[in-house]
DNA sequence: ACTGTGAGTACCAAAACAGAACTCAGTCGA
DNA sequence: TCGACTGAGTTCTGTTTTGGTACTCACAGT
């Protein structure tokens, strides 16, 4: 018997149903940041990092591959390339403000990493910068006024009108 | 001068901070899931996807990478192969807990898209199932009651040691 | 026997990746 | 004025990784 699997309870059949509509703004994120690099250079960002050289020193990243993503990076309004220097035109890299809207989706696999790719210890926990205590991150409800998990969550179509779908076929 | 440059507030310095031990987790985690299928087959998991010819036609992905995928999956944790007939053998692929746990991610993702790639209208919005409500996702404080941005998040060692670091050098 | 289905493999071309070396504009020191 | 240096890339060369089409294999149904 496969270990770990979960049984059939938590496996929601109405979750995160979209159309083949929101399929293409997922996949249209994960084109933009979905690579092995593209996050790590975002991190790196966060972290104060700017230049080409430092992104490079850092991630260990191939230098032409390091151009491309945060070519990228930049075509998607990410970061922005800003000459910081005129004499010698000298460029670096700085999150947009769209950029930094990506945190969340960043500290999620962090945390995911933290508790399921570890045996145990985490090796970093974050925390608010105020107390220090550990975050948490998760689903709340303003009109609720609760917090929920992942099974709780349905899709709707803007307009308030809920997609409805059976997947009996096709 | 370059458009939608975050000038020099939003950068923090300490936000994020990390020194090379927690980079191996987020890097093996997006090993696992960082590139522009995982995240898609979890998503079709979620929305109840099972089978490995649905996922090939939900997804239009080429069947011997799904075949990858899906063993790579499988092997960390994130989802399960269970025979789920014994005649004609036949297998199905189901998150395990470890899966449904990346949920935060995947919302934080989607909802980054609806916000920041389409431009103006949402093509689809996560709500909470038991009242319709669109759903916030974000950081809060048990000890403060709080919620708070990205700037507010420090990263510490789990000893709760802070992981003092000055970038004003190499 | 003949066709269908689910779950893959085999094989091949195209693209992405990695690494080292090279370029190019400009600055600095001697 | 020459040579070395710096930052920010590009070129070039292989190696993996994708993507696509076609095929297999075990059984089921008819």
């Amino acid at each position: 018997m496969p270990v770990n699997a979960v049984p059939d309870s938590p496996q929601p059949e109405n979750v995160h149903d979209s159309d083949a509509h929101d399929h293409t703004t997922l996949e249209r994120t994960l084109k933009l940041v979905g690579d092995r690099w593209s996050i790590l250079i975002i991190r790196a960002a966060l972290r104060g990092i700017r230049r080409f050289d430092d992104f490079a020193d850092d991630l260990g990243i191939a230098r032409p591959i390091l151009t491309k993503r945060l070519q990228r990076l930049v075509a998607g309004g990410v970061m922005a390339k800003e000459r910081y220097q005129e004499r010698p035109p000298r460029y670096d890299y700085r999150l947009t403000p769209a950029g930094v809207a990506l945190s969340p989706a960043l500290v999620a696999l962090i945390k995911w990493g933290e508790h399921h790719l570890t045996d145990g210890g985490a090796e970093v926990v974050l925390v608010h910068a105020s107390c220090g205590t550990e975050l948490e991150q998760g689903f709340w409800c303003t009109h609720c006024a609760t917090t929920f998990g992942p099974t709780a969550i349905r899709a709707m179509a803007p307009a308030a009108t809920p997609i409805a779908r059976d997947r009996t076929k096709t």
